[in-house]
DNA sequence: GATCCAATGATTGGATCCAATTTTGCGCGA
DNA sequence: TCGCGCAAAATTGGATCCAATCATTGGATC
């Protein structure tokens, strides 16, 4: 409850909080990319024992949010935008995989329904009329009942783990579509489209079209990223670049 | 050095020594599936402090061979059939997608003849007469040394991060293909056939055939598991079920 | 006899202390 | 002036100690 966003004040509670703290820290940009941590500032900071925070190094480590370097001490790992677009693809290639179990298993009615609610929630939101904060809060809540659902769905934890650790990373996770408040008539669009996506996945694993489900949401996955120049978005919201517009950056030629 | 399999005497060297030795120890199945570990009992049995057991348990969980159980303690994850299938999957889906990209961006020189090495070394290894231990750990390298190939020429870590966390899962890395040493010959015969496999995925990513890459990454993924019954191996070295030859099992109809 | 409450034991989390290793800084010599 | 080496400080890892919380068991009461 406390450990909202006071400057040198919060103590977390517990390692857990730690971890939660300095994930929020490096998202904000107070600990920056490529910067060393050393555990007795990091304690200090945050008011508690060096213990707790070398336990949320560790996690943070594995979680792909820090880095060794060298024989002593982390640093902040810095992601390209080669790594965004992969964490991207990692998120499609594995809810991919599970819209295509999924389809090939069958739906059992329990989830049916959730799944519908989710499309029509999705309509309600879009017909209510023009995109405001609430409604992108709304949609963000559906959404994330929508991919849940689906990953959830399969027989095993182990593609939603893996996919929950890929969401670790700021970028990668599903609710990461909708970031600009400043152009809410594009980012409906973008919405509209994202509704379409989720009907279509919808039907195609309904019908036991188990590859046309696997590639629609592998496509879905793109969203955030690749469309985003198709409503005069920009792709990333730090970075001013809206994509070249075709690079064929083939490294070597197949000697033939 | 001195961690290898002492019942009571090993002294693990570093945090890092304790996560694999317990990892071991649940491997050789020491601590059973479904077994709960407490941090006094395990520290003792390593000769080390609570410290390092601790930050282990928070590792191994991360990786998903510990859980969490209510609200004090780990037990042992179990893993059921589905979830080993799901491991697989998940493996060839992000080794799939290592492999399209690397087709559709190019093979740079050093790893061209990388794999290339590779190619040649698993014919030398297939022509050395019959399979015999030492055969196979060669192989084993050598089909290590071409997936971690593919998957880092990928122009970034992200994919590779994924399938490592994959990989800790006991039976999901591509380097647990191999199992029976006891039937060389038909273990042979699989060997052979991933051969044809590393043949062909080189030749679609030097082709720049990506899709067909990714399919053929992704079903050579299954030949540990779903090609064993073809050489009259069995599916999982425990379990005696050769496979349940066709299984129907839609739980629901879609109602139309 | 059963159920509820309390008390004690067990176990985990955090803090501090100690040792080991690395890094940095300063001085001396070439 | 540059490089090498030694020493000191900083930082990390491990061990132990203390507090807090959860579980289990025993007793008492209904």
């Amino acid at each position: 409850m406390s450990d909202k966003l006071d400057p040198e004040e919060s103590k977390p509670t517990g390692a857990t909080g730690v971890v939660s703290a300095l994930r929020q820290f490096i998202m904000e940009g107070r600990y920056a990319a490529g910067e060393r941590l050393a555990e007795i500032p990091v304690a200090e900071a945050l008011g508690v024992s060096r213990t707790p925070v070398r336990i949320a190094f560790r996690t943070l480590e594995q979680e792909g949010l820090l880095q060794k370097t060298g024989k002593r001490g982390f640093v902040v790992r810095e992601f390209s935008e080669a790594d965004v677009l992969c964490g991207i693809e990692v998120r499609g290639a594995l809810e991919g995989l599970a819209a295509r179990r999924l389809a090939e298993r069958g739906l059992d009615p329990n989830m049916r329904t959730l799944l519908q609610d989710c499309l029509h929630e999705g309509e309600a939101v879009l017909a209510a009329g023009p995109l405001s904060s609430a409604l992108i809060e709304r949609w963000s809540r559906l959404n994330e009942r929508f991919h849940n659902g689906i990953v959830q769905a399969t027989d095993s934890r182990v593609i939603g783990d893996a996919i929950s650790r890929n969401n670790h990373l700021p970028f990668a996770s599903a609710d990461s579509i909708v970031m600009d408040h400043n152009a809410l008539d594009k980012e409906s669009e973008k919405i509209r489209l994202a509704q379409i996506h989720h009907r279509l996945i919808f039907d195609a694993i309904e019908r036991g079209e188990s590859a046309r489900a696997e590639m629609l949401m592998r496509e879905h996955a793109y969203i955030g990223l690749r469309y985003a120049p198709l409503f005069g978005l920009q792709t990333l919201p730090g970075q001013p670049e809206p994509e070249p517009p075709a690079k064929p950056r083939r490294k070597v030629k197949t000697k033939s």
